[in-house]
DNA sequence: AATGAATGAGGTTTCATTCAT
DNA sequence: TATGAATGAAACCTCATTCAT
C-alpha cells in the first residue's frame, strides 16, 4: 500500500471517529448541546482541526446519519433481493432489518428523526438536505417494493402497498418513541415485551392467513 | 363583572396569547430557534413584557403543553367515565380521543414528544420538569384503565392491559411521527389514508371479535 | 388643621416610609440590588407610585442620607455650642456624637460611604450630588470648629487642627468598616471591645495630658 | 524557551492584562458599571476573548484581588519571619507593610472592602467567596501573630492581643476610607500629612515606651 | 496537518422608568 | 392619588467558525 493510499485511509478514519463521537453526545445531550467543543474533546482533536474534515458541525451528523443509513438500505436490499425464497417469512425478514438497524444503531434512529423534522431541515444547506432526504428515501422506497411484492403474492392483505408500507413503518416508528418517552418517565416494564406484543398485532392484522386466537395465548 | 375580574381575564387572555404565539413559533422553527424576539413579535410585545407572563421561556412552552394535555386528558376521562356505555365500542372512542385530540393541536403533540426527551427534561428546572412529567403520567394512567377494562369484559385479546395499552399509544406515536417525516420528504399520499388503514390494522388485531377478512374489503 | 395641611403632612409621611424602606433594604441587598420593585413591596406601594413622591430611585437614597446627616450635623452643633462647657471633655463629647449616631442610624453611615464613592457622585444628576456633598461637608466644617477649639485651648496636641480632625474621623471611619468587614468574615470578638480599646489608643495619642500606663490597666 | 512554555507566559500575561483593565476600571467606575463591554475594550480584546482568560466577570475581580492580596501576605511574612530582627521596630515595620501595599495597589484595596461586604459575597459562588475570604483570613491571622509577639515582648502595650491587631487594623481602614472621601469632596489637602499624624498618634497610643510629646514637635 | 487564540452574532434576562386608566 | 401594563436599554454569556502560526 502507497503512502497517499495509507494517508487516504487514515482521513477515512479520522472522520468516522468524529462522527462517532458526535453521534454519542448527540444522543446524550441532544443536537442543541452537541457543541463543536463537546466532539472535539470526545475525539482528542482541537476545535480547529474538526473543520479539517467536515465543512461545518451539521455536516458532522449528517454525514452519521446518512453512512449508518446505508446500512440499513444494505439489509432492505437483501431481503428484496431474495424475496422469492423469503416469500412465506417475508413480513418476520422485513422487521428483522428494523431490529437489526435499531439494535446496531439507536442512536442513529433518534438522530434521523430529529432532522427529519421540517424546521432542522430547511435550516440545512441545500447540500445536506438533499443528501439526507436522498437517503432516507431509498430506504422507503425499498420497503415499497418490498411490500408491494407481499401485497402481489397475496401474503398481505389487498390493499394499497404505498399505504400498508406505511402502516409498518408507522408502527415502527411508534416503537422507538415510546422507548425514548420511557427513558424519561422512567417506567420500569421492559420495553422488549411491548416491542413484542406490537409486532404480534401487526402481524395478525396484516398477514392474510395465519389469524387465529391462539397466537396470543 | 368587576375591575379586578376583568384584570384577571386579560391577563389569563395575554398569557394564552403568548402561549399561542410560542406554540406556533415552536412548530415552525424548532425549540432551538424559539427565540424570546420571535414569540414577542408574534405576539406583539416586548420582549420584557413576556417576562410578565412568564419566568421564562420554558415556562412558556411548559405551561402551554401542559394545559393542552389538559384537554386530552379530559377526553380521555369521559370515555372513562362511560365505559359501560361505550363497551362495545370501546377501541373507536379511545381512537377518537387520540384523534380528536391530535387533530386540533397537533403542535402541542410534537412539542409534547420533543420535551420527553430526556435531555431536555434534564435541563428543566425541577418545577417544571415535575409539572410536565405529572401531566403526561396522568394521560399514560388513564388509556391502561381504559384498556384494562376492555381486557377483562373480553372485547380486547387476553394479554397483560399495560402493555396493551403501551401498544395502542405505540401506534399512534407512530402515525404521528410519519406524519412529521412526511411534511419533510412532502410526498402527496394523504396522510389520513395511512392513519385509518393503520386503525383498521391495529383494531383488527386487539379486538377478539370480528376478525374478519372483510374488513378491508 | 385644614385640609391642604394634612394632605402635605401625609405626604411627607409616605416620603419616610419610602426612604426607611429604601434604607433598610439598601443594607441588607447593598445598591445594586436594592431595585425599585422591592422598596415598593417594603413600602405598600406600587412601583408606579413611587415616582409621585420621588423622581428616581437615587432620589430616595439620596434624600434618606442627608435628612439622616442631619441629626448628625444637630448632634455636632449641640457640642461646639457648648464647647466651653463641655471643654474638659471635648474629646469624650466628640466621640459621643460618632458613637449615638452610629448606633441610631448605622445603616445611612454605611449608605454614605457607599455614596462618598467618585463612581457614585460622578453618575448622580448634579442637584443630587450637590444636595449629598453639602451635607458632608457641614459635617466635616464642625467638626474641623472643634477640634480647633480642643487645639486653641491646649486639650489636644499642637498640630493643625484640620489634620488633626481628621485623625479622629479617620479613626471613626476604620471602626465602622472593621464591623463591616467582621460581619463577613463572622468572627464573633465583639466589636464593642475593639471599638472601646481604639478609642482609648486614640484618646492616649491625641490628649495632651493624662498619657498614663493606667488607661489601659 | 519551548513553545509550550513560552504559550503560557503569553496567557499568563493575558490574564493580568484583562485582571488590570478590570480593576483600573472598578476604580473609576465602581462595581456596577464594570461591564464585559469596557473591560474588553480596555484590554484590546473582544467580549468572548475574555471568556477564555475567566470564566465570568466576578473571577476576573476576584482573582485580581486575591492575586494582590498575596502580595501583601508576603510583606506580613517578611515581618514575622524577622520578628526578632525587627523587635524594636515592629510596629514601623507593620505599617510599613500596609503602606507599601497600599501604595501599591490602591485599587485592589478598595475593591477588597467592596467585597468584604456581606451581600456581595453571598451573591457570589462559593467557589470565589471561598477563594476570597480565605485569602482575606490570611491576612488578618498574619498580622495577629506579629503584635501578639509585640505585646508579649512588651513592646506593645497590654492587652489582648486580637484586639490590639484589630485596632491598628482599623486605623489603616480609616486611612484609606478617607482618602476615598476625600477624591469626592476633592479637597486638596494632601492624605499624606493626615496619614503621618495618624500614625504617630496611633504609636504614641500604642508604644509601650518613648511616650513623649516630643513625637510632635 | 494541527491548534491556540480570537471574535461576531445572537440568546436570555433584569430593571428603572413611563403611560393610560 | 394610585397602579397594572409595558418597554428600551443594557448586562452577561455561549458557540460555530476563522486565522495566524
Amino acid at each position: 500500500m502507497g503512502i497517499p493510499e495509507r494517508r487516504k485511509r487514515e482521513k477515512r478514519l479520522r472522520r468516522e471517529l468524529v462522527m462517532d463521537a458526535a453521534m454519542a453526545i448527540f444522543n446524550e445531550d441532544g443536537y442543541h448541546a452537541t457543541t463543536m467543543e463537546k466532539i472535539a474533546e470526545r475525539s482528542e482533536l482541537s476545535r480547529a482541526a474538526l473543520y479539517l474534515y467536515f465543512k461545518s458541525k451539521d455536516e458532522i451528523l449528517i454525514h452519521a446519519i446518512v453512512s449508518q443509513t446505508d446500512y440499513f438500505t444494505r439489509l432492505l436490499y437483501e431481503v428484496y433481493d431474495h424475496r422469492h425464497k423469503f416469500r412465506d417469512r417475508l413480513l418476520d425478514k422485513l422487521w428483522e432489518c428494523f431490529i437489526k438497524f435499531y439494535e446496531k444503531e439507536p442512536i442513529t434512529f433518534n438522530a434521523t428523526l430529529y432532522f427529519h423534522q421540517s424546521e432542522m431541515i430547511r435550516n440545512l444547506p441545500k447540500e445536506l438536505s438533499d443528501s439526507i432526504l436522498r437517503s432516507g428515501s431509498q430506504v422507503v422506497r425499498l420497503q415499497h417494493q418490498i411490500v408491494e411484492y407481499g401485497v402481489q403474492e397475496g401474503i398481505f392483505i389487498q390493499v394499497d402497498p404505498r399505504t400498508l408500507s406505511e402502516v409498518i413503518w408507522t408502527s415502527f416508528l411508534g416503537i422507538v418513541q415510546l422507548e425514548r418517552s420511557k427513558q424519561v418517565l422512567s417506567r420500569k416494564i421492559h420495553l422488549n415485551v411491548t416491542r413484542d406484543l406490537a409486532i404480534r398485532v401487526l402481524v395478525r392484522g396484516i398477514l392474510k392467513n395465519k389469524i387465529t386466537e391462539e397466537s396470543f395465548t
